[in-house]
RNA sequence: GCGCCAGUAGCUCAGCUGGAUAGAGUGACUGGCUACGAACCAGUAGGUCGGGGGUUCGAGUCCCUCCUGGCGCACCA
């Protein structure tokens, strides 16, 4: 797995620096230290494949111009056994050297002979890395935020992977706490009025129970006969749980205390739920390693040995009756509350429990969560509560995702869970492909906003930029079958084949490809996904006009076999990233009369 | 008021640790299928990189300040 970008950096740094060296040892610059300079890929390939401003940073410790040191390196430069075949100085003291044949033909055999595993490195190799994303509230359906944030996860997850991380994606899964109260509290109120007597009057009806739901709450469920307090969940989910247990087992619950009732509503209900999120999840081609509940840390104790260990670490007080935790001390806001004056902890316990869990019990190298901006507040006190736990903060990362908005008609839609009102994820998959909903969410960084436009997903999907870089794979299919039919079969790459690349466009798209490496360690340095999403599409695009601009069928053979080559380099390489995000590699697109009858 | 994120073409956004003439898509306009797939390509038009200071060989990128927008600032999660 050779990074021939990374390769020839090192080549042209080490040259320069032996080339530096000859000079101080000649006397004719000063045995000052050489600063650091950096070595980079110009944006304009007139200036060169690989550039340095290493003249320019000695200009001061060498006091003499940048444009004279360089024209002295260039001058003692050996260039012999490296990628380049000559090096010059341009604009104010860069120094630009200019790859070798040898080069562009070893980036072309290593994407064909490497296949499959072309762009992994092993960056992160021995380590462990855990990715936790969506982890939505189990008491209702899951929204479009989370849409974001499974793309985001999961793709993430997959960059790391092939960065060489061993990666697991886990689900956090909330079945524990207030929140689960107020679900309790919500399906016993619905429960309640169903068996109501102007419940029953429209159950009588027989109704679906869309429309039942509709008949008793209204299109808002909120209707005035039936009041509902401030902390319950209006969701029409809720009502169909409740109907659903009265359908099946009648008013049986209407005598019974109301924390029994809550109970058996929640212990009906709450099940069917997280088989709801697996199964969206499924649909989103999300399979995760792990499924964490809460309820864990609350049975296995591991929430009480939080709390001791935190007032063991000194950084704890007593106030009001609570119990406080100094994260102040560690750069956070203010203090945080551990434990109630009512005795009951707060979100935040089991929360650095479940964290200590994956840092200091199942020992994960590196702990990611993706984060909505809204709880962006909420990392400085995680992070102090690691410390405090004698856990390297260093190893919890977090992402931070900004919400999504939508748009519909031009107008933005305020997404309320409360209201039940947020559009769901499974009702946005049944409307937009798979493939563009990931790709799609992986076109931007994460800490970005944006609109999502519905109308546009869904009437001009095929608009989406997965599409166009689809179509770039399966016109190369399409290709490799017009040729055998014409008794033409690929051959192995070899010098004469490579020779025959000469065109700017197909060096150019060579270079591209030679980036992969590291752009798949960027992306997994800077937790991106977009920055390959992008990659790919620059490729596609390349390699669009360059398909239209050359042709391969009927050219001489050197030539055909050279751009069939590169072309199947090319088909490798998107197969490789489309794969990983788990967005499908089509060899052929829909037919063109069959596209048009569409749009 | 304090904190985090952002402001680049009409719209949606790229621009890697400061680098050479600021780029795509989309919309508008003009061309290109008897052609390896036109879900494609080529071209034209469109900019005071929110404003103002500063740092240096060099700033969209770093620092300060102001303006505008999003999100936070619970003994909710």
């Amino acid at each position: 797995m050779t990074n021939y970008v990374s390769k020839a950096f090192s080549q042209a740094r080490e040259s320069v620096m032996n080339a530096l060296g000859a000079l101080v040892a000649e006397g004719i610059f000063p045995a000052e230290p050489v600063p650091a300079f950096n070595t980079e890929i110009p944006a304009d390939s007139k200036n060169g494949d690989v550039s340095t401003n290493a003249a320019m940073v000695c200009a001061r410790p060498f006091r003499s111009a940048p444009r004279k040191i360089a024209e002295a390196i260039v001058s003692r430069i050996d260039l012999s056994g490296t990628y380049f075949e000559r090096c010059e100085i341009a604009g104010p003291g860069f120094i630009n050297f200019f790859y070798a044949r040898s080069w562009y033909k070893d980036v072309v055999e290593a994407v064909l002979t490497e296949g499959d595993s072309y762009g992994s490195t092993e960056t992160g190799r021995g380590k462990r890395a855990l990715v936790e994303f969506v982890s939505a509230n189990p008491t209702g359906p899951m929204h479009i935020g989370n849409a974001r944030g499974g793309a985001i996860g999961d793709c993430l997850s997959a960059v790391l992977e092939k960065a060489g991380y061993d990666t697991e994606r886990e689900f956090y899964v909330n079945d524990a706490g207030n929140q689960i109260e107020k679900f309790g509290k919500s399906l016993s109120l619905r429960y309640m009025q169903l068996c109501s007597p102007e419940g029953q009057k429209v159950i009588a009806k027989g109704l679906s129970l869309e429309d039942t739901c509709r008949e008793i709450y209204g299109e808002d469920g909120n209707r005035p006969e039936f009041p509902m307090p401030e902390d319950v969940y209006l969701g029409m989910d809720i009502i169909a749980h409740a109907k659903d247990f009265f359908d099946e087992y009648g008013a049986v619950l209407s005598g019974q205390e109301e924390s029994e009732r809550r109970k058996t509503l929640v212990e009906y209900a709450l099940p069917k739920n997280i088989e709801g999120l697996h199964r969206d999840l499924a649909k989103y081609r999300i399979e995760y390693d792990t499924w964490f509940r809460e309820s864990s840390l609350h049975n296995s104790g591991a929430v009480g040995e939080v709390i001791e260990k935190l007032k063991n670490s000194g950084y704890t007080y007593e106030k009001d009756g609570a119990l406080w935790f100094r994260s102040t001390d560690f750069g956070d806001e203010k203090d945080r509350v551990l434990v109630r004056d009512n005795g009951i902890p707060t979100y935040f316990v089991p929360d650095i429990a479940y964290h200590y869990n994956k840092l200091a019990v199942r020992k994960f190298d590196k702990a990611i969560d993706i984060f909505g901006a809204d709880h962006h507040g909420y990392i400085a006190r995680l992070k102090a509560a690691m410390t405090a736990l004698g856990v390297d903060e260093k190893k919890l990362d977090i992402v931070i995702m900004q919400m999504v908005r939508l748009v519909r008609n031009g107008e933005t839609y305020k997404l309320s869970k409360r209201s039940g009102k947020a559009i769901t994820l499974n009702t946005l998959l049944d409307e937009i492909p798979i493939d563009a909903a990931r790709f799609f969410f992986n076109l931007r960084e994460p800490n970005s906003q944006f609109d999502f436009d519905l109308d546009l997903a869904i009437s001009e999907s095929s608009q989406n930029p997965v599409f166009y870089v689809q179509y770039a794979h399966a016109r190369i299919c399409s290709l490799v079958k017009k040729l055998a039919g014409e008794g033409v079969e690929p051959e192995e790459f070899c010098d004469a084949y490579a020779g025959a690349l000469n065109e700017n466009a197909e060096l150019q798209i060579i270079k591209l490809m030679a980036s992969l490496p590291n752009v798949i360690d960027s992306a997994a340095r800077n937790y991106d996904p977009s920055e390959v999403t992008k990659f790919v599409l620059e490729l596609a695009s390349q390699y669009h006009s360059y398909y239209t601009a050359f042709r391969i069928m009927g050219e001489e053979k050197n030539v055909l076999q050279g751009r069939l080559s590169l072309s199947l380099a090319v088909r490798q390489v998107i197969k490789n990233i489309l794969t990983m995000f788990k967005i499908t590699c089509p060899e052929s697109m829909a037919s063109d009369s069959q596209y048009k009858k569409e749009h």
